[in-house]
DNA sequence: TGATTTTTTAACGGATTTCTCACGAACGAA
DNA sequence: TTCGTTCGTGAGAAATCCGTTAAAAAATCA
């Protein structure tokens, strides 16, 4: 895997490239953000670690430019901050994991390859179709057969990832972690609530269902027969 | 992947379990330290996942106890303190790796498989095969003959418990275990009623019956001669 | 800030699923 | 065969799950 590292200690630059290396990655180095922003550019890479204090140009910066460019590259945080508020900064900016330091380097290796095995937010589709639904995920519209729908946001971010698992049962747990970025059970019934409202929206009027309950399951959002 | 987690709060607990199980995983539970030591010593699991903090005997404690018996089993430990102290007596302890609260529940679920040190969630099998009969873990489709079978969700976990260990002899405590998640003996019939359910389904109306009882040992899924 | 929109909570009914119980059948040992 | 035990099945009771509505809470925006 092609990992580069931004992180202007020297010391700690090179005890995790070394490790990274014995571990059969090819790294690449930057001592200093314009560099390391210029390097991540060139889309040669499968993970970036980048640290969150740097002296010229600081970690969420170069995170948020390529954001902003829309690069895919997979980043990991490295920070001395260890505090919740600092990895909710970290991850908001467009980071995709966070790490405290000190760490283990273990843990580092294990989280890096965790990130270069999937599928970078880049890869994402922005045009979900199932059936006659669509969904245009820049433009956030929606439509059933030509006529257009409008949904809330939280309605959308819950179509949004049932388009993107169709023909699977979605499970509460899976809806809970990545609809509402919940990680505990909010011993609620949300869920049900906005699939009542999704499903008056885009099933309601129109001849065959597509959201489907799996009962003891979770929803399944699938192609007619 | 077979996991024993150790955590008291019985909310934590259901998330974390479910949340384990859907993905395939099979998990056993202990609610309190001593409990959970001596799952842990059965040398039955693959991964260890406990919480910092428990009423009776610390979660450190059990760590150290497990270390001193040469166990080789690795530990996640999971923390309410994030902090650094925290973190290195948790993994100067014997943990392997550490996930301060909250956490994200994706992000338990790689550490755990990247400590089983197998390949994610994507390798898991979704799909089973006994003989002619089928089913498709995702979208929950069970089929013998290329006939489609609609299961209740009991049913369903029940015969994909089977299905994972066709050819093996399937002991009434395994199924109240892994199945209905009961750590004792209901003393009623329950396993009986689903066992003869499961089978009107999936044998009556078929020549040869894959479902086999072995007297006073338990259930048997088998491909026939 | 106050008004409006959006999200979450709470309550309740209906439907489904699961469990319990009772009893009969099958099995194995003497 | 007979007896004790284990297992299978049907039916009803109990528990659970899900959908809807309305109202409260939170977030957003002017």
């Amino acid at each position: 895997m092609r990992i580069l590292l931004i992180e202007d200690d020297p010391e700690a630059s090179r005890y995790i490239s070394r490790g990274l290396r014995e571990a059969g990655h090819v790294v690449a180095l930057a001592d200093n953000g314009p560099d390391g922003l210029s390097m991540a550019s060139d889309e040669e890479h499968d993970v970036l670690i980048v640290d969150r204090m740097l002296p010229s140009m600081d970690g969420l910066s170069i995170i948020e430019t390529l954001r902003s460019q829309n690069s895919p590259l997979p980043i990991l945080i490295l920070s001395a901050l260890g505090d919740l508020e600092d990895r909710v900064l970290g991850l908001r900016a467009g980071g995709d994991d966070y790490l405290p330091k000190p760490f283990a380097f273990e843990e580092l290796l294990a989280r890096v390859e965790a990130l270069g095995r999937r599928p970078g937010p880049g890869s994402l589709t922005t045009e979900l179709v199932v059936a006659d639904l669509e969904m245009d995920v820049l433009t956030r519209k929606v439509q059933r057969a030509n006529q257009s729908i409008t949904l809330q946001p939280r309605e959308f971010r819950l179509l949004e990832y049932l388009m993107r698992h169709s023909g699977q049962v979605v499970t509460r747990t899976m809806l809970l972690e990545n609809v509402w970025d919940y990680h505990f059970d909010p011993q609620t019934n949300v869920i049900d609530v906005h699939v009542s409202r999704l499903r008056a929206k885009i099933d309601r009027d129109f001849d065959k269902p597509l959201l489907h309950t799996v009962r003891g399951a979770g929803y399944m959002l699938r192609e007619p027969e």
